[in-house]
DNA sequence: CTTGAGTGAGACAGGGATGTCTCACATGGG
DNA sequence: CCCATGTGAGACATCCCTGTCTCACTCAAG
C-alpha cells in the first residue's frame, strides 16, 4: 500500500529538511531524516552515500549560505557597526543550521575542517579588523575572539529562540546590541 | 599480568577525568572514559550504572560547581559589573564542562531538564536584573537573553582556547569586556 | 500499450557500543 | 595465615544504526 508520488526527489529540499531536523535533534537517525524529508531511507541513501556525506553536504550548504550572507551584507561599505547589523540580519535564517555545524565541528578533535570555514572566519575577522583600524572598535578584543563570540551568540540566540526564552523578532537586535554595545548603559563609564 | 592497584576508586576523580575527556570529545566511549580515569570499563560500570547515569552525575557535578561559583562571586555585593567579572573568573575552570553540558542539553528536545539549571539561570538573571534596577545596565536587553549570552560566550571561549585561537590567560577578560562593554570603543557614540 | 526510471517497503548482514557476567588476582583486616 | 572486598581482563549477548540489496509498484515518456 501507499506507493506514493514517484517524482524525482529534490536534493535541496532534502537538505533543508535535514537541516531543520538536525537543528532540533542533532543525533537524529538517517531514518528520521528521511521521514522528515518525506522520503524513504532507501531513497535518502540513493542521494547521499551515507551519514557522513549528508553532513558534509549540509556543511557545504551552510558555507554557501554564509558566504551569500557575507556578500549580501556588503561588509566593505559604510560604518562597521552597520555592516555587522546587516551581517547578522542576513545570517539569521541560517543560525540554526550554523549552530548545528558549529557544535558538530567540536565533536572531532584534530580533524581537518572544511576550508570554507577558514575563508568565512577570515572575512568576518577582516570586518572586525577594519572596525579597529577606523577607530570604531576597541583594539583590546582581538578580531579572532570577536568572530568566535559572534558564532557563540548566534548559536545561543538560536537555541534561546527555539526554547521560547527569547522572542524570534528580537533575534538580530539582541545579538547586535550585545556584540556592539555590551550590557552597560551607553552613558555609563566603566567603573574599572 | 598487570593486576594493578586495587585501592577503592575515587568516584570524584573518575568524574573529573570524564569531564576533561568529554569536554574534548563529547562522543567518547565508556571504554575511553574508563581508560582516561585509569580504571577498567567493568569498574566504571560498577560506579555508574550506565552512560546515562554518568552524564547525569556529570550534570550534578557541573551544577554543584556552578552554584559554588555563584556563591563565591558574592553577586549581591558591589557594582553589578564587578560581580559579573567575579562570576566569570570563578566559573572559568568549569567552562569546558559547562560547554559540554550546554550542548548536551540541546540534544534532547522537550525532555525535562534538571531543576538545578533553572535555579542557576534564575540567580544569574537576577544579577542582570539588579544591574538594570540600579541603572548600571540597559533595559532593552532582557536578563534571560543576557544569561543565555553568557553561556554562549563561555562555551565559545572554552572552545577557542582549546583550539588555540585565544590565549588562556585572556579568557575572563575577553568574555567580561565583550559582555559588559561591547565591541565599540567606550568613547564612540553609536552612528545609528 | 509498453517500457524504463525512480520510489517505498522490507530483509539482511555488519559494526560499534552497551550492559552483564565470570574468573583470576591483589590488598587490607581479622 | 586466611578471608572479604574490590579490581582488571575478557567473554558474551544485545541493541541500535548503518549500508546494501531485492522486489513490487507508480508514473511518465515513447
Amino acid at each position: 500500500m501507499g506507493y506514493g508520488c514517484v517524482m524525482a526527489v529534490d536534493p535541496d529540499h532534502v537538505l533543508r529538511s535535514a537541516a531543520t531536523l538536525l537543528t532540533r535533534k542533532s543525533t537524529a537517525t538517517m531514518d528520521e531524516v528521511a521521514r522528515a524529508a518525506g522520503i524513504s531511507r532507501a531513497t535518502l541513501h540513493r542521494h547521499f552515500a551515507g551519514r557522513d556525506a549528508l553532513v558534509r553536504a549540509l556543511e557545504a550548504l551552510g558555507i554557501a549560505e554564509c558566504e551569500a550572507a557575507l556578500d549580501a551584507a556588503r561588509l566593505d561599505e559604510g560604518p562597521v557597526g552597520d555592516a555587522v547589523r546587516r551581517l547578522v540580519a542576513e545570517i539569521e535564517p541560517q543560525a540554526g543550521l550554523l549552530a548545528f555545524l558549529y557544535t558538530e565541528n567540536q565533536l572531532f578533535e584534530g580533524e581537518e575542517q572544511n576550508a570554507g570555514w577558514a575563508r568565512i572566519d577570515e572575512r568576518i575577522a577582516d570586518l572586525f579588523r577594519r572596525g579597529q583600524e577606523t577607530g570604531e572598535f576597541r583594539i583590546d578584543l582581538t578580531p579572532a575572539w570577536l568572530t568566535e563570540a559572534l558564532y557563540g551568540l548566534l548559536a545561543s540566540a538560536a537555541w534561546a529562540v527555539a526554547e521560547g526564552r527569547v522572542a524570534p523578532r528580537e533575534f538580530t537586535y539582541m545579538i547586535v546590541e550585545l556584540l556592539l554595545g555590551g550590557a552597560r548603559r551607553p552613558t555609563d563609564t566603566p567603573t574599572a
